[in-house]
DNA sequence: TAATTGAATTGACGTTGGTCAAATCGAACA
DNA sequence: TGTTCGATTTGACCAACGTCAATTCAATTA
Protein backbone atom coordinates (compact mmCIF):
# COMPACT_ATOMS: atom_id res chain seq x y z
CA UNK A 1 0.00 0.00 0.00
CA UNK A 2 1.32 3.29 -1.29
CA UNK A 3 2.39 5.51 2.01
CA UNK A 4 -0.05 9.18 2.58
CA UNK A 5 1.45 11.29 0.14
CA UNK A 6 0.37 15.04 0.81
CA UNK A 7 2.76 16.43 -2.03
CA UNK A 8 0.64 16.08 -4.64
CA UNK A 9 -3.16 16.89 -5.86
CA UNK A 10 -5.12 18.81 -3.79
CA UNK A 11 -3.98 19.23 -0.16
CA UNK A 12 -7.37 19.60 1.68
CA UNK A 13 -11.25 19.28 1.22
CA UNK A 14 -11.76 23.07 0.33
CA UNK A 15 -9.40 22.74 -2.52
CA UNK A 16 -10.36 19.54 -3.60
CA UNK A 17 -11.44 19.39 -7.44
CA UNK A 18 -14.05 16.28 -6.91
CA UNK A 19 -15.96 17.27 -3.83
CA UNK A 20 -18.57 19.30 -5.34
CA UNK A 21 -19.56 15.78 -6.60
CA UNK A 22 -20.10 14.67 -3.90
CA UNK A 23 -22.42 14.05 -0.99
CA UNK A 24 -19.73 16.69 1.02
CA UNK A 25 -21.63 19.66 -1.17
CA UNK A 26 -24.01 19.99 1.46
CA UNK A 27 -21.69 20.57 4.08
CA UNK A 28 -20.77 24.43 5.62
CA UNK A 29 -17.57 25.49 6.17
CA UNK A 30 -17.74 24.48 9.76
CA UNK A 31 -18.66 21.28 8.65
CA UNK A 32 -15.81 20.80 5.88
CA UNK A 33 -13.04 21.82 8.65
CA UNK A 34 -14.43 18.95 10.41
CA UNK A 35 -14.41 16.82 7.27
CA UNK A 36 -11.00 17.88 6.29
CA UNK A 37 -9.55 17.20 10.12
CA UNK A 38 -10.86 13.72 10.04
CA UNK A 39 -9.36 12.76 6.61
CA UNK A 40 -6.31 10.70 5.16
CA UNK A 41 -5.15 11.18 2.10
CA UNK A 42 -3.45 7.63 0.35
CA UNK A 43 -2.38 6.26 -2.85
CA UNK A 44 -2.87 2.67 -4.84
CA UNK A 45 -1.36 1.04 -7.43
CA UNK A 46 -3.32 -1.00 -9.57
CA UNK A 47 -4.09 -4.14 -8.30
CA UNK A 48 -3.77 -3.05 -4.42
CA UNK A 49 -6.84 -3.17 -2.36
CA UNK A 50 -8.52 -0.62 -0.07
CA UNK A 51 -10.69 -2.56 1.94
CA UNK A 52 -12.11 -6.46 1.75
CA UNK A 53 -14.92 -8.41 2.25
CA UNK A 54 -14.91 -8.80 6.17
CA UNK A 55 -13.23 -6.10 6.59
CA UNK A 56 -14.38 -3.61 10.12
CA UNK A 57 -15.67 -0.34 8.51
CA UNK A 58 -12.78 2.21 7.99
CA UNK A 59 -15.08 5.24 7.24
CA UNK A 60 -16.13 6.95 3.46
CA UNK A 61 -13.68 6.92 1.20
CA UNK A 62 -13.50 9.95 -1.52
CA UNK A 63 -12.11 8.85 -4.88
CA UNK A 64 -10.06 11.98 -6.09
CA UNK A 65 -8.46 10.64 -8.75
CA UNK A 66 -7.86 7.07 -10.61
CA UNK A 67 -10.45 4.37 -10.47
CA UNK A 68 -11.65 1.49 -8.05
CA UNK A 69 -13.26 -1.78 -8.73
CA UNK A 70 -15.77 -2.87 -6.08
CA UNK A 71 -16.18 -6.91 -5.81
CA UNK A 72 -17.68 -9.64 -4.56
CA UNK A 73 -16.40 -13.38 -4.27
CA UNK A 74 -17.63 -16.28 -3.02
CA UNK A 75 -15.96 -19.23 -1.49
CA UNK A 76 -15.13 -21.05 -4.63
CA UNK A 77 -13.62 -18.07 -5.67
CA UNK A 78 -16.42 -16.55 -8.13
CA UNK A 79 -16.61 -13.17 -8.39
CA UNK A 80 -18.81 -10.35 -9.64
CA UNK A 81 -17.57 -6.62 -10.11
CA UNK A 82 -20.78 -4.28 -8.86
CA UNK A 83 -19.21 -1.61 -9.58
CA UNK A 84 -16.51 1.29 -10.91
CA UNK A 85 -15.58 4.51 -8.75
CA UNK A 86 -14.61 7.09 -10.45
CA UNK A 87 -13.54 10.44 -9.53
CA UNK A 88 -16.29 12.47 -7.44
CA UNK A 89 -17.98 9.38 -6.15
CA UNK A 90 -17.65 8.25 -2.94
CA UNK A 91 -17.09 4.59 -1.53
CA UNK A 92 -17.33 2.26 1.43
CA UNK A 93 -20.98 4.39 2.82
CA UNK A 94 -22.67 1.38 2.06
CA UNK A 95 -21.04 -1.03 5.30
CA UNK A 96 -20.99 2.52 7.24
CA UNK A 97 -24.62 3.06 6.81
CA UNK A 98 -25.55 -0.51 7.62
CA UNK A 99 -23.18 -0.49 10.43
CA UNK A 100 -21.56 -3.41 9.03
CA UNK A 101 -18.55 -5.01 8.04
CA UNK A 102 -18.07 -4.27 4.35
CA UNK A 103 -19.43 -6.78 2.35
CA UNK A 104 -17.78 -6.32 -0.66
CA UNK A 105 -13.97 -6.01 -1.64
CA UNK A 106 -12.39 -2.58 -3.06
CA UNK A 107 -9.45 -2.50 -5.81
CA UNK A 108 -7.53 -0.14 -7.73
CA UNK A 109 -7.82 -0.53 -11.22
CA UNK A 110 -5.41 2.46 -12.17
CA UNK A 111 -3.39 4.86 -9.97
CA UNK A 112 -5.96 6.36 -7.79
CA UNK A 113 -5.54 9.38 -4.85
CA UNK A 114 -8.22 9.03 -2.11
CA UNK A 115 -9.24 10.01 0.79
CA UNK A 116 -10.84 7.62 3.95
CA UNK A 117 -12.80 9.74 6.81
CA UNK A 118 -12.94 7.98 9.73
CA UNK A 119 -15.93 6.58 11.41
CA UNK A 120 -16.70 8.95 14.15
CA UNK A 121 -16.17 11.80 11.66
CA UNK A 122 -19.38 10.90 8.82
CA UNK A 123 -21.34 9.91 12.02
CA UNK A 124 -20.99 12.97 13.89
CA UNK A 125 -21.56 15.02 10.44
CA UNK A 126 -24.37 12.93 9.73
CA UNK A 127 -26.07 13.34 12.76
CA UNK A 128 -25.96 17.50 12.61
CA UNK A 129 -26.79 17.98 9.38
CA UNK A 130 -29.90 16.39 8.30
CA UNK A 131 -29.71 17.18 4.64
CA UNK A 132 -26.25 15.03 4.24
CA UNK A 133 -28.32 12.17 5.69
CA UNK A 134 -31.19 12.72 2.97
CA UNK A 135 -28.44 12.89 0.53
CA UNK A 136 -27.30 9.69 1.25
CA UNK A 137 -30.06 8.27 1.50
CA UNK A 138 -31.15 9.59 -2.16
CA UNK A 139 -27.67 7.47 -3.05
CA UNK A 140 -28.42 3.87 -1.52
CA UNK A 141 -31.86 3.98 -2.91
CA UNK A 142 -31.19 4.76 -6.33
CA UNK A 143 -28.41 2.11 -5.97
CA UNK A 144 -30.51 -0.10 -4.84
CA UNK A 145 -32.50 0.41 -7.72
CA UNK A 146 -30.34 -0.07 -10.06
CA UNK A 147 -28.75 -3.27 -8.22
CA UNK A 148 -32.66 -4.51 -8.51
CA UNK A 149 -32.89 -4.21 -11.90
CA UNK A 150 -29.20 -5.99 -11.94
CA UNK A 151 -31.19 -9.23 -10.49
CA UNK A 152 -33.86 -8.73 -13.15
CA UNK A 153 -31.90 -8.44 -15.90
CA UNK A 154 -29.33 -11.31 -14.88
CA UNK A 155 -32.12 -13.61 -14.39
CA UNK A 156 -33.91 -12.44 -17.88
CA UNK A 157 -31.46 -11.72 -20.46
CA UNK A 158 -28.98 -13.34 -22.47
CA UNK A 159 -25.37 -12.69 -21.80
CA UNK A 160 -25.26 -10.86 -25.13
CA UNK A 161 -28.14 -8.76 -23.81
CA UNK A 162 -26.33 -8.18 -20.65
CA UNK A 163 -23.32 -6.80 -22.45
CA UNK A 164 -25.01 -4.47 -24.84
CA UNK A 165 -27.05 -2.95 -21.71
CA UNK A 166 -22.85 -3.32 -20.09
CA UNK A 167 -21.76 -1.06 -23.12
CA UNK A 168 -24.67 1.24 -23.18
CA UNK A 169 -24.26 2.28 -19.50
CA UNK A 170 -20.13 2.58 -20.24
CA UNK A 171 -20.96 4.83 -23.06
CA UNK A 172 -23.06 7.13 -21.07
CA UNK A 173 -20.63 7.53 -18.15
CA UNK A 174 -17.36 7.16 -19.37
CA UNK A 175 -17.82 7.83 -23.36
CA UNK A 176 -18.59 10.71 -25.31
CA UNK A 177 -22.32 12.66 -25.00
CA UNK A 178 -24.17 11.57 -28.13
CA UNK A 179 -27.02 9.83 -27.79
CA UNK A 180 -26.80 8.56 -31.84
CA UNK A 181 -24.45 7.95 -34.81
CA UNK A 182 -21.17 6.23 -34.46
CA UNK A 183 -19.38 6.22 -31.42
CA UNK A 184 -15.84 5.25 -30.56
CA UNK A 185 -14.92 5.10 -26.95
CA UNK A 186 -12.06 2.92 -24.80
CA UNK A 187 -12.81 0.54 -22.46
CA UNK A 188 -11.70 1.18 -18.85
CA UNK A 189 -11.79 -2.69 -18.54
CA UNK A 190 -10.45 -6.11 -19.25
CA UNK A 191 -12.05 -8.44 -20.99
CA UNK A 192 -12.25 -10.61 -17.76
CA UNK A 193 -13.28 -7.64 -15.78
CA UNK A 194 -15.81 -6.81 -18.19
CA UNK A 195 -17.59 -10.65 -18.11
CA UNK A 196 -17.82 -10.39 -14.21
CA UNK A 197 -19.54 -7.35 -14.49
CA UNK A 198 -22.36 -8.65 -16.75
CA UNK A 199 -21.83 -12.59 -14.43
CA UNK A 200 -20.58 -14.43 -17.16
CA UNK A 201 -16.77 -16.05 -18.34
CA UNK A 202 -14.01 -14.43 -19.95
CA UNK A 203 -14.26 -17.19 -22.94
CA UNK A 204 -18.17 -16.30 -23.00
CA UNK A 205 -17.54 -12.73 -22.88
CA UNK A 206 -14.83 -13.21 -26.19
CA UNK A 207 -17.46 -15.38 -28.22
CA UNK A 208 -20.08 -12.32 -27.68
CA UNK A 209 -17.69 -9.83 -28.55
CA UNK A 210 -17.02 -12.10 -31.87
CA UNK A 211 -20.18 -12.95 -32.71
CA UNK A 212 -21.01 -9.29 -32.28
CA UNK A 213 -18.52 -8.15 -34.62
CA UNK A 214 -19.45 -10.58 -37.33
CA UNK A 215 -23.09 -9.05 -36.79
CA UNK A 216 -22.09 -5.84 -37.42
CA UNK A 217 -23.06 -4.37 -34.10
CA UNK A 218 -19.95 -3.22 -32.84
CA UNK A 219 -15.70 -3.53 -34.00
CA UNK A 220 -13.11 -4.22 -31.07
CA UNK A 221 -9.88 -3.66 -31.05
CA UNK A 222 -8.36 -3.70 -27.57
CA UNK A 223 -9.66 -1.84 -25.69
CA UNK A 224 -11.35 0.36 -28.09
CA UNK A 225 -14.74 0.20 -28.92
CA UNK A 226 -16.91 1.21 -32.33
CA UNK A 227 -20.12 1.32 -32.51
CA UNK A 228 -21.65 2.54 -35.87
CA UNK A 229 -25.31 3.23 -34.26
CA UNK A 230 -26.17 3.18 -30.96
CA UNK A 231 -29.71 2.19 -31.78
CA UNK A 232 -28.66 -0.89 -32.32
CA UNK A 233 -27.40 -1.41 -29.12
CA UNK A 234 -31.00 -0.67 -27.71
CA UNK A 235 -32.20 -2.78 -29.82
CA UNK A 236 -30.23 -5.93 -28.66
CA UNK A 237 -30.98 -4.95 -25.28
CA UNK A 238 -34.74 -3.98 -25.29
CA UNK A 239 -36.30 -6.32 -28.86
CA UNK A 240 -39.26 -4.73 -28.93
CA UNK A 241 -37.95 -1.00 -28.40
CA UNK A 242 -39.73 2.01 -30.11
CA UNK A 243 -37.46 4.99 -31.27
CA UNK B 1 -59.39 -2.26 -4.77
CA UNK B 2 -60.82 -2.74 -1.36
CA UNK B 3 -62.85 0.41 0.00
CA UNK B 4 -60.88 2.04 3.22
CA UNK B 5 -62.33 0.05 6.13
CA UNK B 6 -61.89 1.75 9.84
CA UNK B 7 -63.84 -1.31 11.52
CA UNK B 8 -61.64 -4.11 11.84
CA UNK B 9 -57.81 -3.78 12.73
CA UNK B 10 -56.40 -1.29 14.99
CA UNK B 11 -57.96 2.21 14.09
CA UNK B 12 -54.90 4.62 14.09
CA UNK B 13 -50.95 4.51 14.57
CA UNK B 14 -51.08 4.51 18.57
CA UNK B 15 -52.67 1.57 18.70
CA UNK B 16 -51.24 -0.18 15.95
CA UNK B 17 -49.36 -3.15 16.71
CA UNK B 18 -46.95 -3.40 13.93
CA UNK B 19 -45.80 0.13 14.86
CA UNK B 20 -43.38 -0.42 17.17
CA UNK B 21 -41.42 -3.10 14.24
CA UNK B 22 -41.37 -0.09 11.84
CA UNK B 23 -38.89 2.52 11.53
CA UNK B 24 -41.75 4.77 12.85
CA UNK B 25 -40.64 3.15 16.50
CA UNK B 26 -38.33 6.71 16.82
CA UNK B 27 -41.49 8.75 16.61
CA UNK B 28 -42.48 10.68 19.66
CA UNK B 29 -46.04 11.43 20.34
CA UNK B 30 -46.88 14.85 18.12
CA UNK B 31 -44.55 13.29 15.21
CA UNK B 32 -47.11 10.20 15.29
CA UNK B 33 -49.92 12.42 15.52
CA UNK B 34 -48.76 13.52 12.18
CA UNK B 35 -48.08 10.00 10.78
CA UNK B 36 -51.76 9.51 11.99
CA UNK B 37 -52.80 12.76 10.29
CA UNK B 38 -51.06 11.45 7.06
CA UNK B 39 -52.38 7.88 7.01
CA UNK B 40 -55.36 5.94 5.01
CA UNK B 41 -55.59 2.51 5.59
CA UNK B 42 -56.80 -0.04 2.37
CA UNK B 43 -57.47 -3.88 2.46
CA UNK B 44 -56.06 -5.78 -0.50
CA UNK B 45 -56.94 -9.12 -1.76
CA UNK B 46 -55.01 -11.71 -3.00
CA UNK B 47 -53.61 -11.07 -6.48
CA UNK B 48 -54.53 -6.99 -5.87
CA UNK B 49 -52.02 -4.23 -6.69
CA UNK B 50 -50.93 -2.06 -4.52
CA UNK B 51 -48.74 0.10 -6.86
CA UNK B 52 -47.11 -0.45 -10.38
CA UNK B 53 -43.67 -0.01 -11.82
CA UNK B 54 -43.87 3.31 -13.19
CA UNK B 55 -46.53 5.06 -10.76
CA UNK B 56 -45.74 8.04 -9.55
CA UNK B 57 -44.61 7.39 -5.56
CA UNK B 58 -47.73 7.80 -3.19
CA UNK B 59 -45.96 7.20 -0.29
CA UNK B 60 -45.02 4.76 2.46
CA UNK B 61 -46.61 1.71 3.28
CA UNK B 62 -46.95 0.19 6.78
CA UNK B 63 -48.05 -3.93 6.57
CA UNK B 64 -50.73 -4.54 9.28
CA UNK B 65 -51.48 -7.86 8.31
CA UNK B 66 -51.09 -10.54 5.74
CA UNK B 67 -48.40 -10.23 2.84
CA UNK B 68 -47.16 -8.87 0.08
CA UNK B 69 -44.93 -9.59 -2.95
CA UNK B 70 -42.56 -7.39 -4.76
CA UNK B 71 -42.21 -8.18 -8.47
CA UNK B 72 -40.00 -6.65 -11.36
CA UNK B 73 -41.00 -7.36 -14.69
CA UNK B 74 -39.45 -6.94 -18.10
CA UNK B 75 -40.85 -6.14 -21.39
CA UNK B 76 -40.75 -9.44 -22.33
CA UNK B 77 -43.20 -10.23 -19.11
CA UNK B 78 -40.27 -12.25 -17.02
CA UNK B 79 -40.14 -11.09 -13.92
CA UNK B 80 -38.88 -11.98 -10.26
CA UNK B 81 -40.16 -11.67 -7.22
CA UNK B 82 -37.95 -9.58 -5.11
CA UNK B 83 -39.14 -9.40 -1.88
CA UNK B 84 -41.76 -10.79 0.54
CA UNK B 85 -43.12 -8.24 2.93
CA UNK B 86 -45.09 -9.04 6.14
CA UNK B 87 -46.71 -7.08 9.18
CA UNK B 88 -44.25 -4.63 10.81
CA UNK B 89 -42.13 -4.04 7.52
CA UNK B 90 -42.53 -1.19 5.54
CA UNK B 91 -43.17 -1.24 1.59
CA UNK B 92 -42.47 1.54 -1.04
CA UNK B 93 -39.77 3.31 0.93
CA UNK B 94 -37.17 3.11 -1.46
CA UNK B 95 -38.93 5.22 -4.44
CA UNK B 96 -39.78 7.97 -1.94
CA UNK B 97 -36.29 8.26 -0.48
CA UNK B 98 -34.99 7.98 -4.11
CA UNK B 99 -37.46 10.33 -5.43
CA UNK B 100 -38.37 8.08 -8.57
CA UNK B 101 -41.58 6.34 -9.35
CA UNK B 102 -41.64 3.19 -8.57
CA UNK B 103 -39.38 0.78 -10.12
CA UNK B 104 -41.48 -2.55 -9.22
CA UNK B 105 -44.40 -3.72 -8.44
CA UNK B 106 -46.42 -4.48 -5.04
CA UNK B 107 -49.50 -7.42 -4.68
CA UNK B 108 -50.95 -8.43 -2.19
CA UNK B 109 -50.08 -12.38 -1.37
CA UNK B 110 -53.01 -12.44 0.99
CA UNK B 111 -55.42 -10.48 2.44
CA UNK B 112 -53.75 -7.95 3.65
CA UNK B 113 -54.07 -4.76 5.66
CA UNK B 114 -52.02 -1.85 5.30
CA UNK B 115 -51.59 1.87 5.66
CA UNK B 116 -50.79 4.47 2.97
CA UNK B 117 -48.38 7.14 4.92
CA UNK B 118 -48.86 10.28 2.17
CA UNK B 119 -45.59 11.91 0.77
CA UNK B 120 -45.26 15.08 2.45
CA UNK B 121 -46.19 13.63 5.83
CA UNK B 122 -43.00 11.17 5.48
CA UNK B 123 -41.02 14.03 3.76
CA UNK B 124 -41.70 16.08 6.82
CA UNK B 125 -40.80 13.70 9.48
CA UNK B 126 -37.54 13.15 7.74
CA UNK B 127 -36.34 16.76 7.69
CA UNK B 128 -37.46 17.28 11.57
CA UNK B 129 -36.65 13.76 13.02
CA UNK B 130 -33.08 13.31 12.33
CA UNK B 131 -33.32 9.58 13.37
CA UNK B 132 -35.85 8.48 11.21
CA UNK B 133 -33.80 9.67 8.61
CA UNK B 134 -30.79 7.05 10.27
CA UNK B 135 -33.40 4.38 10.23
CA UNK B 136 -34.33 4.23 7.02
CA UNK B 137 -30.58 4.60 6.19
CA UNK B 138 -29.58 1.42 8.00
CA UNK B 139 -32.39 -0.50 6.40
CA UNK B 140 -31.85 0.75 2.64
CA UNK B 141 -27.77 0.25 3.22
CA UNK B 142 -28.53 -3.43 4.54
CA UNK B 143 -31.15 -4.09 2.14
CA UNK B 144 -28.69 -3.12 -0.69
CA UNK B 145 -26.38 -5.21 0.80
CA UNK B 146 -28.47 -8.18 0.75
CA UNK B 147 -29.22 -7.13 -3.54
CA UNK B 148 -25.19 -7.10 -4.06
CA UNK B 149 -25.42 -10.89 -2.50
CA UNK B 150 -28.37 -12.10 -4.69
CA UNK B 151 -26.42 -10.66 -7.59
CA UNK B 152 -23.44 -12.94 -6.74
CA UNK B 153 -25.55 -15.63 -6.00
CA UNK B 154 -27.54 -15.68 -9.22
CA UNK B 155 -24.53 -15.12 -11.44
CA UNK B 156 -22.28 -17.79 -9.67
CA UNK B 157 -25.19 -20.61 -8.25
CA UNK B 158 -26.84 -23.40 -9.25
CA UNK B 159 -30.77 -23.21 -9.25
CA UNK B 160 -30.40 -25.97 -6.52
CA UNK B 161 -27.94 -24.33 -4.37
CA UNK B 162 -30.30 -20.88 -4.74
CA UNK B 163 -33.31 -22.41 -3.69
CA UNK B 164 -31.66 -24.31 -0.67
CA UNK B 165 -30.56 -20.65 0.01
CA UNK B 166 -33.92 -19.89 -0.38
CA UNK B 167 -35.26 -22.19 2.59
CA UNK B 168 -32.71 -21.34 4.34
CA UNK B 169 -33.73 -17.72 4.47
CA UNK B 170 -37.26 -18.32 4.54
CA UNK B 171 -36.96 -20.88 7.36
CA UNK B 172 -35.19 -18.15 9.55
CA UNK B 173 -37.88 -15.48 8.41
CA UNK B 174 -41.18 -17.44 9.06
CA UNK B 175 -40.28 -20.83 10.61
CA UNK B 176 -39.71 -22.18 13.90
CA UNK B 177 -36.43 -20.86 15.30
CA UNK B 178 -34.54 -24.15 15.49
CA UNK B 179 -31.07 -24.15 14.19
CA UNK B 180 -30.81 -27.49 13.41
CA UNK B 181 -32.23 -31.40 14.13
CA UNK B 182 -35.61 -31.82 11.95
CA UNK B 183 -37.51 -28.66 11.16
CA UNK B 184 -41.17 -28.45 9.53
CA UNK B 185 -42.78 -25.59 7.99
CA UNK B 186 -45.15 -23.87 5.60
CA UNK B 187 -44.02 -22.04 2.31
CA UNK B 188 -45.59 -18.89 1.83
CA UNK B 189 -45.39 -18.92 -1.46
CA UNK B 190 -46.50 -21.59 -5.02
CA UNK B 191 -44.07 -22.90 -6.96
CA UNK B 192 -44.11 -20.22 -9.47
CA UNK B 193 -43.44 -17.68 -6.73
CA UNK B 194 -40.46 -19.69 -5.36
CA UNK B 195 -39.13 -20.48 -9.10
CA UNK B 196 -39.11 -16.23 -10.04
CA UNK B 197 -37.68 -15.59 -6.08
CA UNK B 198 -34.56 -17.33 -7.34
CA UNK B 199 -34.88 -16.42 -10.72
CA UNK B 200 -35.64 -19.43 -12.53
CA UNK B 201 -38.52 -21.27 -14.22
CA UNK B 202 -41.64 -23.34 -12.10
CA UNK B 203 -40.33 -26.65 -14.18
CA UNK B 204 -36.65 -26.53 -13.06
CA UNK B 205 -38.10 -25.36 -9.86
CA UNK B 206 -40.39 -28.75 -9.54
CA UNK B 207 -37.84 -30.65 -10.89
CA UNK B 208 -35.33 -29.46 -8.41
CA UNK B 209 -37.83 -30.31 -5.46
CA UNK B 210 -38.03 -33.94 -7.30
CA UNK B 211 -34.29 -34.17 -7.09
CA UNK B 212 -33.80 -32.70 -3.52
CA UNK B 213 -36.37 -35.64 -2.52
CA UNK B 214 -34.99 -38.05 -4.14
CA UNK B 215 -31.33 -36.96 -2.52
CA UNK B 216 -33.36 -36.70 0.90
CA UNK B 217 -32.27 -33.61 1.62
CA UNK B 218 -36.07 -32.12 2.35
CA UNK B 219 -39.80 -34.03 1.85
CA UNK B 220 -42.41 -31.71 -0.28
CA UNK B 221 -46.05 -32.00 0.31
CA UNK B 222 -48.06 -29.19 -1.15
CA UNK B 223 -46.46 -26.26 0.68
CA UNK B 224 -45.19 -28.03 3.52
CA UNK B 225 -41.73 -28.58 3.65
CA UNK B 226 -40.36 -31.45 5.96
CA UNK B 227 -36.33 -30.93 6.26
CA UNK B 228 -34.36 -34.05 8.40
CA UNK B 229 -31.51 -31.80 9.03
CA UNK B 230 -30.99 -27.98 8.49
CA UNK B 231 -27.23 -28.65 8.10
CA UNK B 232 -27.44 -30.07 5.01
CA UNK B 233 -29.17 -27.63 3.51
CA UNK B 234 -26.26 -25.71 4.31
CA UNK B 235 -23.96 -27.77 2.36
CA UNK B 236 -25.60 -27.83 -0.43
CA UNK B 237 -25.28 -23.74 -0.29
CA UNK B 238 -21.57 -23.68 0.79
CA UNK B 239 -20.19 -27.36 0.19
CA UNK B 240 -17.01 -26.29 1.93
CA UNK B 241 -18.77 -25.18 5.49
CA UNK B 242 -17.25 -26.28 8.47
CA UNK B 243 -20.11 -26.86 11.35
C1' DT C 1 15.85 -9.81 -31.44
C1' DA C 2 14.56 -13.57 -28.59
C1' DA C 3 12.38 -14.94 -24.47
C1' DT C 4 8.92 -14.55 -21.08
C1' DT C 5 4.58 -13.88 -19.20
C1' DG C 6 -0.18 -12.99 -18.65
C1' DA C 7 -4.25 -11.81 -21.28
C1' DA C 8 -7.23 -13.13 -24.79
C1' DT C 9 -8.95 -16.24 -28.03
C1' DT C 10 -10.33 -20.55 -29.97
C1' DG C 11 -11.79 -25.33 -30.01
C1' DA C 12 -14.11 -29.29 -28.18
C1' DC C 13 -17.24 -30.92 -25.14
C1' DG C 14 -20.75 -31.60 -21.55
C1' DT C 15 -24.29 -29.93 -18.54
C1' DT C 16 -27.61 -26.98 -16.81
C1' DG C 17 -31.57 -25.27 -17.28
C1' DG C 18 -35.01 -23.11 -20.54
C1' DT C 19 -38.98 -24.18 -23.77
C1' DC C 20 -43.01 -26.30 -25.32
C1' DA C 21 -46.55 -29.61 -24.93
C1' DA C 22 -48.96 -33.03 -22.58
C1' DA C 23 -50.50 -35.24 -18.44
C1' DT C 24 -51.82 -35.04 -13.69
C1' DC C 25 -53.29 -33.14 -9.49
C1' DG C 26 -56.34 -30.64 -6.42
C1' DA C 27 -59.44 -27.36 -4.79
C1' DA C 28 -63.81 -25.01 -5.57
C1' DC C 29 -68.21 -25.55 -7.00
C1' DA C 30 -72.43 -27.00 -9.46
C1' DT D 1 -70.21 -36.94 -7.13
C1' DG D 2 -68.74 -35.01 -11.45
C1' DT D 3 -66.87 -30.82 -13.60
C1' DT D 4 -63.85 -27.24 -14.26
C1' DC D 5 -59.89 -24.51 -14.00
C1' DG D 6 -55.54 -23.32 -12.62
C1' DA D 7 -51.39 -25.08 -10.49
C1' DT D 8 -48.05 -28.50 -10.75
C1' DT D 9 -45.56 -32.08 -12.65
C1' DT D 10 -43.52 -34.75 -16.27
C1' DG D 11 -41.42 -35.69 -20.72
C1' DA D 12 -38.76 -34.60 -24.74
C1' DC D 13 -35.76 -31.64 -26.75
C1' DC D 14 -31.95 -28.49 -27.42
C1' DA D 15 -29.61 -23.96 -27.06
C1' DA D 16 -26.88 -21.23 -24.19
C1' DC D 17 -23.26 -21.20 -21.64
C1' DG D 18 -19.64 -23.05 -18.52
C1' DT D 19 -15.35 -25.86 -18.35
C1' DC D 20 -10.96 -27.39 -19.67
C1' DA D 21 -7.11 -27.38 -22.63
C1' DA D 22 -4.49 -25.60 -26.20
C1' DT D 23 -3.14 -21.74 -28.89
C1' DT D 24 -2.34 -17.04 -30.12
C1' DC D 25 -1.41 -12.36 -29.06
C1' DA D 26 0.84 -8.43 -27.07
C1' DA D 27 3.54 -6.14 -24.00
C1' DT D 28 7.84 -6.30 -21.37
C1' DT D 29 12.33 -7.40 -20.57
C1' DA D 30 16.81 -9.85 -21.08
Amino acid sequence: MADQNPEQGSLNCFTCQARERTEWCVLDDAELELLNKGRLTKEYLPGEVIFHEGDPCRGVFCLETGMVGVRKTDADGNSVLLYLVTPGDTLGYRAMLAGEDYRASAEALEPTRICVIDVPTVRSLLEHNPALGLRYLKRVSMSLGNAEEKILHNATLSVRARFAHLLLVLIDKYGEKSSDGPTEFELPLSRHDLASMIGTTPESMSRTIKKMESDGVARFAGRTVHIPEIETLVQEFEPDHFV
